[in-house]
DNA sequence: CCTCTTCATGTAATCGATTACATTATACTC
DNA sequence: GAGTATAATGTAATCGATTACATGAAGAGG
């Protein structure tokens, strides 16, 4: 079934058909008609391959996950991410491509695009320094970050206002009579581990609050509960302080644990404060306060930014605001 | 930057260049080494939608989202399933095409095949007596179900063994002394919601106690936590049990705090056996005992068979094993 | 009624790969 | 050394769309 069985089946040229597919105008209304009349009853699909040769774009938008799952386990809201990114995708005919790095090849990223199955890229694991940056500017393949690593040029962006999001954790952690609170930070390198810590001390220096550089710990790779459990652990021994602020949920319940199992009480001795809110955050006990980032609005405005820059439009990389949900580890009583 | 661009440098012809690319031999050796050298200084890649057109292959496997979130966050696992799916993809040169279901047109799934976006498929959300499989079947688009639906013809699939889950889930709560166990299981028209009443049906025949069909409750919609709660609650007004088997790990949690709200201990007066085993399970107070489902081998196994389909090989759908996590939610003590 | 637009439509080149077929060179058989 | 198989390479058609350009008809203006 290609543009010629229409073209025939309608009595007309296959240029007429693709005026009418492509909505350019110039056909005259009762052909038009017919037109759209035989591609329906033929089930006629523009075969994109073709599309795509001659127009030299794909309408495919890529993304290439990494080989390891780490990533992706501490990315508790990649589903909604994809989510919010499809919606605005599939109202543009845009499709989303989803490529795995390659064990051993490390350019994957470039492939993606360089073949034309991608017109520009989402790039969501990026560290300080990501070399790949560099080398996507290089070829001129049009991309969008999410986050905002450093040392890697300039680029667009689109991220959660990490500051603001240490900021206000700190600051009800001071609120509900924290004095000194630990911080269990992300792994260096990562733009949102640089941006808490920010707020962290901006919150510190607002309360007029020494800033303790000891109070801030860093997770080794992955902000998952067993690491939070162990450097709570570890920080109950090493050093005294009377609140927490951890850098992701799921680190967030492994200091729970940990806190409990050392005869505190999550809350009442020892509040806490976690970041992301996952859906796990609402059903621990007690539930647990933290801050909430819109990820859906995130894949949204990434996906909005990247296919303006492939239309040749102006772009302004966005950070999205965050907010704090109050739940029960904060709750002295 | 063209396979004739590529031809030139080389000195060699464009079908020289192609058999070196697609390592069909008859090259001379020497020729060879000139041609992947200049392909790597010129950072070739050769054009996806040309090899597509001319092959009539994409090498993309498809997935369709459906516009909703709701089914997204009922499926805990959906990243564990694309990551074991993008294995099997990457090693053999595949890729993930992903389209959202638009509002309003409901054929989505067949027009990403039609355009040859994608040369197979993946269904993961299939409910019983869906349509859509027909349409796959006249329209000769290969696709694999992730699921066992029923009244939809036959087709090839990839499940793990619900009704096995719902067996050891009930045989576990028969274990632990449970006489009446309630059954809250998931929407009517699922595959898994069948099976795994089935397995239900047959712990109790193995046991010999009778099968009381009022113990049988149906989530309408979502297996969240907001239903969990709201079905036991309505439970515990309207009849006696003495364990809860939840289809569903989220709503076990609902489950779990309408037992405590009501005075009840979940374990000693109430042990609550889950399913999926999302990372929540083990996080819960107590932790949730659960059947966990091999969600990164079902990836696994839709690329690979989807694939041998496409590639004409023999295919046989696959049931995966599952198994019970016990945790604390069924220990008496 | 002749010229000039404008509209509707068609013809054919083109995008970048693959591949059937042709060609040449070389080696092998007897 | 003639005949033939085999290896190495090239030429050109092809996949299915888009689109520049050509063409003819109809309407406008004088």
């Amino acid at each position: 079934m290609t543009i010629k069985d229409v073209a025939r089946a309608a009595n007309v040229s296959v240029a007429t058909v693709s005026r009418v597919i492509n909505h350019l105008g110039n056909v005259d209304p009762e052909t038009e008609k017919r037109v759209i009349e035989t591609i329906e009853r033929l089930n006629y699909f523009p075969n994109h391959s073709a599309k795509s040769l001659r127009t030299n774009s794909s309408n495919g938008i890529g993304i290439v996950i990494s080989h390891d799952l780490d990533y992706f386990i501490s990315f508790p809201y990649f589903v909604e991410f994809i989510h919010g990114m499809s919606a605005v995708l599939s109202d543009l005919d845009y499709h989303l491509v989803i490529s795995t790095e390659k064990k051993g090849k490390t350019d994957s990223y470039l492939e993606i695009a360089a073949k034309g199955l991608a017109d520009g890229l989402i790039l969501f694991d990026v560290m300080d320094g990501d070399e790949r940056i560099f080398a996507l500017k290089k070829f001129g393949i049009p991309f969008v970050v999410i986050g905002r690593p450093n040392n890697v040029g300039t680029y667009e962006y689109v991220d959660t206002d990490n500051e603001k999001g240490g900021f206000i954790a700190t600051e009800h952690l001071f609120e509900v009579g924290c004095k000194r609170i630990l911080f269990i930070n992300g792994p260096k390198g990562h733009a949102a581990t640089r941006y808490r810590l920010s707020g962290y001390i901006r919150a510190h220096k607002e309360k007029g609050i020494e800033y303790d550089e000891r109070l801030v710990r860093y997770v080794e790779k992955n902000s998952d509960r067993e690491n939070g459990y162990i450097l709570t652990q570890k920080a109950l021994k090493d050093l005294s302080f009377d609140g927490i602020f951890v850098s992701g949920d799921f680190m967030a319940t492994g200091a729970m644990a940990a806190i409990e199992e050392a005869g505190l009480r999550v809350g009442k001795d020892i509040p806490i404060v976690g970041f992301d809110d996952v859906p796990l955050s609402a059903m621990v006990n007690p539930s647990l306060t933290t801050v909430r980032q819109p990820i859906n609005e995130v894949g949204k405005h990434a996906a909005m930014i990247l296919i303006d820059m492939l239309n040749g439009k102006h772009v302004e990389s966005k950070v999205l605001d965050v907010f704090l949900v109050r739940r029960n580890s904060t709750i002295r009583e």
